[in-house]
DNA sequence: TAGATATTTAGATAATTATCTAAATATCTA
DNA sequence: TAGATATTTAGATAATTATCTAAATATCTA
């Protein structure tokens, strides 16, 4: 979960993840949407991989990422959990 | 939301808000909690407080930290709707 | 008021991280 | 196979951050 809660805390892994909200993206058509550099998007890439929060898969030349359904529904169990799980808030 | 999840992303604090979650605690107190000197605990509730995730008041010579439950809900709803909002996780 | 206790601020340091350019790797196509 | 395209890896750099010790501030009590 560490690695979820260190990948979501950039705005451009934030922004990433919205983007393939829509579907998979290659890396290419990722990086489009920011002014970084390649190896900079793939740095992103590679950290949100880390976190089992994108799966990739190869398609000629390109590289597609698509969202890892199961890892984004953990963390939002474990999160919901997290917040709600204070007892003050429920009177 | 970004200073939030900045100062989620950190274990330590993560486990401060979890031991506020059981009430009010002074700053000593919490630092019992931990292997860390005094100011490295103030530099982690400073960035809560940033954060707004907590608010403190002073109680003699003590300083009290307990959670801010409104930002604290508010930080549950906006990553339910992050992690929910994947059109692929609903069939 | 002097000394004790609780906490923060100041300033330094080591580790981490986001970024870049250059080079390497994988794949496609003429 | 040569050259083009897509992406990653290697290595450097600047910025950020967690930590520390020493000093400052706030409060209490004898």
């Amino acid at each position: 979960m560490q690695a979820v809660l260190e990948a979501i805390s950039d705005p451009t892994r934030r922004k990433i993840l919205d983007l393939l909200k829509c579907g998979e993206k290659s890396a290419g058509e990722l990086g489009d949407h920011f002014n970084i550099s390649g190896p900079s998007m793939s740095h992103h890439l590679s950290k949100l991989k880390a976190a089992e929060l994108v799966v990739s898969n190869r398609q000629g030349q390109s590289i597609y990422y698509a969202i890892n359904t199961s890892v984004f529904e953990d963390a939002a169990r474990f999160l919901f959990t997290f917040f709600q799980g204070n007892e003050e808030s429920r009177p």
